[in-house]
DNA sequence: ATCACAAATGAATAACTATTCATTCATTTA
DNA sequence: TAAATGAATGAATAGTTATTCATTTGTGAT
């Protein structure tokens, strides 16, 4: 294959303007992210980004939608995998919120800096709060089916829902903002630490 | 006293001029944060800025040492206050986290906008790691001496601690994303089952 | 091969925004 | 009361950046 075609499927071309502008929010930050910074980093001309987007801000609101996409998708995934035991679905949602893919800090600053607009852009709250209840909704049911599957009668399945994800979100920035002193590995083990407060026979280390 | 006095002593201006941004960066995010609005709201004239700031990064770099210092001067009040027991010191310490004055919605937004930018931005990043290694060190060793005091055999004082401020700073997006249906006191709460779950014998309800 | 088409380019443009600084004005001092 | 001071003003400037669109270039059909 030619190293890169003049010609491509316009969704590929948005994809790799969407990675660039990832990457450029990384390194620039979202108030310092131009057009030309997308372009050049995506090795492509200026006029491309509003042939495929129309305007800048549309770029970024597909690009936070693409990353709201991975993550609910690969939750899904594991939620409606059938093979899985409720305490598996539950460690590998765990082991994706760490993951290479997820908790990767390029795309970590991205999350971060759309979190930070929220309040000001309704267009970004939405897209945000249309993934959380869903992702809410479907931890909550797993945490409800283990309760009754091994009845430990004093957890609040809801609560615990909102703790392990607020949780998560902060390990997130920790992450994010002391990459040197603690790994994704360190974030896991907190999670799961969490876990085996709420659900002591289950969640043993492996 | 007159309405608004055409001079003011510096560091009162300068504050002004901070709380301004605050505003401004929650109602328009940090990428849609210009002069004009901020010396617009604060009542100001459009050079005031430069005159008391020189630039723009500078008075972004103030508001961002301005509700750091905030945080960490009001947690050490509490770490410091001799009158408060170890169990008291803890509750104290969430019960700020989820304060009026901190837990404030506009306050948020900068504290999320500024995160999303740290990666991009030694100077943000260097102010963050700051505050972030004091605060873990004074609530590590308050968790160590109740553990000490109450007997906690299995408890780990640095972990708790991470997990602790991982959490809290997750519920704080909580309250950014979904302030309708998500509020302090549900925070609170959901800080204080955490420490419950590690300290059983202390943290009952009130 | 040639043509027709669509994708991509990037110089030029239009819009926006940080900064400057000559001027204005309130306060203080003599 | 009359300078003198320096804080505050805001029109003008300089610089930056999103967007446009006439032109170029690769691709696939005939």
């Amino acid at each position: 294959m030619s190293e890169t075609p003049r010609s491509l499927p316009a969704k590929t071309r948005r994809k790799q303007l969407i990675k660039a502008t990832i990457k450029c929010i990384a390194k620039n930050g979202l108030s310092g992210t131009t057009m030309a910074d997308v372009t050049k980093l995506a090795g492509l001309s200026l006029g491309i980004v509003n042939l495929h987007f129309e305007t800048k801000e549309k770029l970024l609101v597909e690009t936070l939608r693409f990353i709201t996409d991975e993550y609910r998708n690969g939750l899904d995934k594991i939620f409606f995998n059938e093979n899985l035991s409720t305490e598996e679905k539950i460690r590998a949602h765990v082991a994706f919120d760490f993951s290479r893919a997820i908790a990767d800090r390029n795309k970590l600053a991205v999350w971060f800096a759309f979190w930070g607009e929220t309040k000001s852009r309704p267009t970004y709250h939405s897209i945000c709060a249309d993934y959380i209840d869903e992702i809410a909704q479907n931890l909550t049911q797993l945490f409800s089916i283990l309760k009754n599957e091994q009845n430990y009668q004093a957890v609040d399945p809801e609560l615990v829902c909102t703790c392990y994800t607020a949780l998560s979100d902060g390990l997130w920035l920790a992450l994010l903002l002391t990459p040197k002193s603690f790994k994704a590995d360190d974030a896991k083990t907190i999670a799961m630490h969490y876990l085996k407060t709420q659900f002591p026979n289950n969640f043993t280390m492996t």
